[in-house]
DNA sequence: TCCATTCGCAACCTTTGGTTGCACATCAGC
DNA sequence: GCTGATGTGCAACCAAAGGTTGCGAATGGA
């Protein structure tokens, strides 16, 4: 049931900005919240409390380093996003499965009479 | 890539509630903003401010029926979030999977020293 | 007709995402 | 060792979103 899922998880990864956010560390392999903010939409500050969303929930980890933090995607953190993602999605197409069988079986009924 | 994404089918599914309220919908078939407010811990009122979310988004669609308004899932746009949802958890699994090999090809090097 | 039920609208509160402004720390060049 | 440029953090402030309560209007059943 998606009612199940942990929500905390979810959340963080469901703000687009976080989703990007995600994205650009992956294809960089890290970044800081200036080098994060020049790539996307919206002031390094607003970056820097993202990431403190992802680092609550574990999605990121920071390495500081002088007076940079480099940002670094926790990979089994995600993937157990991802797999939450999956798991909802088969959730509902199996629903969505059952729902399309019954209405074919309906629809047979009515050609036989 | 996940940032070409519809964001606002997708922000429509991210909200908790709203995917609880489209599990309710899915299982029974349809509801009415009073009956599935009985089944979550919000009022009705904020049930019907998700149902006009959903509505935007044409994932439900309404059937006013004496003093009573029906909602009904929209199976072909539900599909296209499940659709969405999973683009995105493939594009992080490839870019897992990416990273993994490049680390195993990194030990593989430094054991054959 | 009368009462209960269902709904929509409006006011209000809290959280969240975003911004600007500023102070503090660190690195690099002189 | 200074001094300026750069990267951060903190605080105040603003707007939008989610949630609540209260109330008035419409419909269905006794």
């Amino acid at each position: 049931m998606s009612a199940a899922v942990d929500d905390e998880l979810w959340s963080a990864v469901g703000d687009p900005i976080r989703r990007r956010m995600l994205d650009l560390l992956l294809a960089d392999g890290g970044g800081t919240a200036t080098t994060l903010s020049e790539r996307l939409p919206v002031t390094r500050q607003a970056v820097a409390k993202h990431l403190l969303v992802l680092g609550r929930v574990g999605l990121v980890h920071v390495t500081p380093s002088g007076r940079e933090r480099l940002y670094r995607v926790d990979e089994a953190q995600l993937a157990r996003a991802v797999a939450q993602l999956s798991a909802v999605g088969a959730a509902w197409d199996a629903r969505l499965q059952r729902i399309k069988r019954i209405a074919e079986a309906i629809q047979r009924r009515n050609q036989e009479r």
